[in-house]
DNA sequence: CATTGATCATAA
DNA sequence: TTATGATCAATG
């Protein structure tokens, strides 16, 4: 079942992807001969990292998507007993000063967003962490409509970093894409730009998808 | 109880 | 330091 080397083809991915199916965190880990950390705090990511592995993942930390040749995001997605998404999902980070001079359609964030393995995980609270099992992948493109509001939603943000008005930004904005804070912890600082071009300091940002936004991924595909 | 803001681990 | 992988936990 472990298998780590390249994958050439998307039919290759879903096939691996299938094999994955119904396998506990404690299964997966024992094979591969991990330890899942007790403290939850401290196997934040620890699954996504573990599954990039198992199906050959080669994106590394660049801002592009995790199956390079493919073109394909691999993302988990956490679902309730109820089948409701848990979560937010992270898609990139941010690049404050040159965000601007991007197009949505060549932007890093879209470029992860075109087309995405979902990996849905039976995550209910109740059960516990190592017992929790993978399920059904969804490989899934935006629709035109999801582009329109993606692009419509991007295209603010851009427009709203790139004048300086960052500060006006915060979770409640844009509707299926968010901009929240993605770092160490609240005294972490980068450079934004303020409203007349000079750097300022800021909380490093990522761009996230809504919970209700990958909820209607889920309910069209499951 | 859903959402926003904060935080943990790791690699190059 | 800047990215990746996310989920935790306080807040409204």
């Amino acid at each position: 079942m472990i298998i780590n080397n390249p994958v050439t083809s998307i039919d290759e991915l879903l096939t691996r992807s299938k094999i994955l199916e119904n396998k506990t965190f404690a299964e997966i880990a024992a094979q591969l001969n991990l330890i899942i950390p007790d403290d939850p705090t401290k196997r934040k990511g620890f699954v996504g990292k573990v599954l990039e592995q198992i199906l050959g993942a080669d994106g590394g930390n660049l801002p592009a998507p995790d199956f390079s040749q493919l073109g394909v995001e691999l993302k988990t997605l956490p679902l309730s007993s109820t089948g409701k998404v848990k979560e937010s999902t992270f898609v990139t980070h941010i690049p404050l000063l040159t965000l601007h001079t991007q197009s949505f359609e060549t932007s890093d964030c879209y470029l992860k967003l075109k087309q995405v393995l979902w990996i849905t995980i039976d995550a209910d609270v109740k059960i516990p962490f190592v017992y929790r099992r993978i399920g059904p992948a969804i490989l899934w493109s935006p629709s035109a409509a999801d582009f329109a509001i993606l692009k419509q939603d991007w295209q603010w943000f851009a427009y709203m970093i790139g004048t300086g008005k960052l500060a006006e930004i915060d979770g409640s904005v844009g509707e299926c894409l968010q901009v929240r804070p993605k770092a160490r912890y609240a005294k972490s600082l980068c450079y934004g730009l303020d409203e007349i071009g000079n750097f300022v300091l800021t909380l490093p940002r990522g761009f996230y998808l809504r919970a209700k936004f990958t909820q209607s991924i889920v309910d069209a595909y499951l």
